[in-house]
DNA sequence: GAAAAAATACCCCAAACAGGGGATTTTTTC
DNA sequence: GAAAAAATCCCCTGTTTGGGGTATTTTTTC
């Protein structure tokens, strides 16, 4: 029996989680809490095989989570539940010593596989594992085919979503300014959009 | 008995929602899809009291299942789940016939309140309903304790965030161009960001 | 009712974005 | 291996943001 505990401030979902989570024989919910600092006062008394927990929480995010984890219970595996396919935030996660990183629009299946194999000690985080998640999703598949946007395309609106400038995203992909902005002028055109706010909205709703 | 069938295309969270309904002791949940074709079959032989959709979903979107609801089996309530605290989707859901629009961070019980009453006949969608919504959530409370954002920040945060510009948030709010873009700088400095994807993305995280 | 906070409005300047065009090279597809 | 698609690069122009000010009025708070 794999025991498990989780963090995230949207109630609907982390509950929703725990539920899917309870349907496998195998695994079980011990804690549901909607912040870092509950966790951690749960995990005093109680000890877990596996704890999911979110980035972006109040009181105490996902970065306290995971340094203190690691401190008071190194062998409790810990998975990093993200709303976001972004480098910078899976680095973070991996330095602070997550076991794994699972994106929150990845299919239930893909969790359930990760919360066996990180308990297992089989489990080994990789970026492009990440990549993988996002490529496998059948709904981004359908929204590829609805907008038709390449995979340079793909690859710049990720980079816009996450904050990047024009500027950075040239220089981080050897590109010159005018390439970048010539693909966001098409990004633009196919996704019927016409500023950085509606192009990072867009971005979210079709998941990618 | 409430018969329940949900359409949303977050994997994760529509597995999540049907659990947490099927907890209720007189809520029960006969279908899960992940797009509105899928929950339009599904109703084309089963009978339910209460839909849940989400607006954004690929194939078949949540104004299509709404209006097909509407036509083909009128006495079925509706609810719409969203992501956004935005009015012109609020407005849209309810012209194409919406019995309720709730938020997918609000509170489980807000949900299952909804539910119940729209079922009833007791539920009387408004505008301002929406509003608390997002005021009674505790996280918000907290953010808006650690970032300390006004009401009107929080208002003109709100409006970028759906994508509009400094221009059409004056002439929205008969304010000058200055007035936001003074608002703005001190939401900046405020939450520690410099440019609208920042900003965004920052919004979604607190949940404003 | 005085002090503090919020909301309002304006100026300046530099950087970034948005949209229009055109053109070449590389890769994919049939 | 020809045709189509994707990716690259450049020019021009106007709009929108971003960050630095200052200052007055309105609202809140104690």
């Amino acid at each position: 029996m794999i025991r498990i505990a989780l963090a995230d401030d949207h109630k609907m979902f982390a509950k929703g989680i725990a539920g899917l989570l309870e349907e496998e024989d195998d695994l079980r919910v011990d804690g549901i809490f909607s912040n870092g600092k509950d966790l951690l006062d749960f995990l005093k008394t109680h000890e877990v095989d596996v704890i999911l927990t979110d980035m972006n929480m109040p009181v105490l995010d996902g970065a306290g989570v995971l340094e203190a984890i690691k401190k008071t219970s190194p062998k409790t595996k810990a998975i990093v539940l993200s709303m976001y396919h972004d480098e910078a935030i899976y680095n973070r996660s991996m330095k602070l010593g997550a076991d794994a990183y699972v994106l929150k629009n990845s299919d239930p299946d893909e969790l359930i596989y990760t919360v066996r194999e990180v308990f297992e000690g089989n489990y080994l985080p990789s970026y492009s594992k990440l990549q993988q998640q996002t490529e496998s999703d059948e709904y981004t598949d359908y929204y590829k085919l609805k907008f038709q946007l390449s995979k340079r395309e793909t690859q710049i609106l990720r980079m816009i979503k996450n904050g990047m400038t024009n500027k950075e995203i040239a220089a981080s992909l050897n590109l010159s300014l005018f390439t970048v902005e010539a693909h966001r002028k098409k990004i633009h055109s196919k996704l019927k959009v016409s500023s950085v706010s509606e192009l990072i909205r867009k971005a979210i709703d079709i998941g990618i």
